[in-house]
DNA sequence: ACCTGAACACCGTTCAAGT
DNA sequence: ACCTGAACACCGTTCAAGT
């Protein structure tokens, strides 16, 4: 059972989407592959390590926008993260429980200073905006993949019912419509951004 | 050894405070308690159901805003909900970890939606703008509590130099001044809200 | 009502030894 | 170079039995 790196990668990948993120195991992995338990610590250093090389597999080409305007490339850089979250179960658990960037994840923070540079950021602002991108991508669709696996929305109906202003928004708060709710967030960022940006040479728009 | 639900739980939180999340271990708290281990089950159904607890006990107060403006209100639900987070080791962590909303949260939210109800959205737009406020607070306080534990930036340096963009912004990048980071995200919505909401009556301002 | 003692079914990781 | 076999040092959880 001779094995290589990658064969080991796109085993894990495929046991995360079988099992998820928290039943995923060097053992499970193990038997899996075929092989004995310590096989896998040949070609990857750690469970950790492991992780890491998902989490960027999982990036893999984010980062190819097209030329643009600047919020054209933002936006399509928020929504190829968030395809590339969505590809695999758990994937955006995955994502943010790896503490260390590797290339496509920094290709795509590239990207997207990059973009917001060219709507006349400072690289301060620059850096700090995109984080505020990434952080409603990663997080909504953590919230959105945690919640297709959850219980039903009984409980939270019960819970929510002193709670007034909850009551009236209930039916939105578990999202039946993640495309529209990621979208609204999505949107309202960028609104922020032109707002805050000195308009650019052109008479309007 | 008597125990009663409260003294498990300040134990638990200030474990996590001496120990971290990662090291936050039911074993372990029973020997900080001086019982055995299987004591701790009779207060707590499972150590999930410590971790919510943690997170309610973590949220206490946080919703308790004086009346104001929409967005002065906005702004301060969401400082008062990171610096309740940032109250105990990995917060942030532990916080994201409770899938289901426990009163406090509950009445966090609450809160949060009234007063975009207030500005004038819709019971699903709140609801929606809600959680982007909330991603941005929780993402932000979570990246800043690991970086504060993590790595320095040495390996982050090296990584980005074949990133323009990101060489450019990179004394940004690992956040030496988190409350300016968080607040200019902060700023970046509740302007975005602001361009999005129809203006109330008066003339200007 | 609350705790002990002991077990069950797992983990990640390491490492000599094999091929 | 790559894997086996076996161990080490842990986990969360359960539960009869004690007090």
């Amino acid at each position: 059972m001779r094995l290589n790196r990658e064969q080991v990668l796109t085993a894990a990948l495929d046991l995360l989407d079988e099992v998820g993120l928290d039943q995923l195991t060097m053992r499970r992995l193990s038997t899996a592959l075929g092989v004995q338990n310590g096989a896998t610590y040949w070609h990857f250093r750690s469970k950790s390590a492991l992780l890491e090389a998902m989490a960027d597999e999982l990036l893999a080409g984010v980062a190819a926008v097209p030329a643009g305007p600047w919020d054209v490339r933002v936006t399509d850089l928020a929504r190829r993260l968030r395809r590339a979250l969505l590809s695999r179960r758990d994937g955006a658990r995955v994502y943010s429980a790896v503490f260390f960037p590797l290339p496509n994840a920094l290709a795509y923070g590239d990207a997207m200073i990059g973009a917001l540079l060219e709507a006349g950021l400072s690289p301060r602002d620059a850096a700090w905006t995109a984080d505020t991108v990434t952080y409603h991508v990663v997080a909504h669709t953590i919230e959105h993949q945690l919640a297709s696996a959850g219980e039903g929305p009984e409980r939270l109906t019960a819970a929510v019912s002193p709670y007034p202003n909850l009551a009236a928004a209930i039916e939105f708060v578990p999202a039946p419509h993640p495309d529209e709710h990621f979208e609204h967030g999505l949107r309202l960022i960028v609104t922020g951004i032109r707002a805050e940006t000195p308009t650019p040479a052109g008479p309007d728009r």
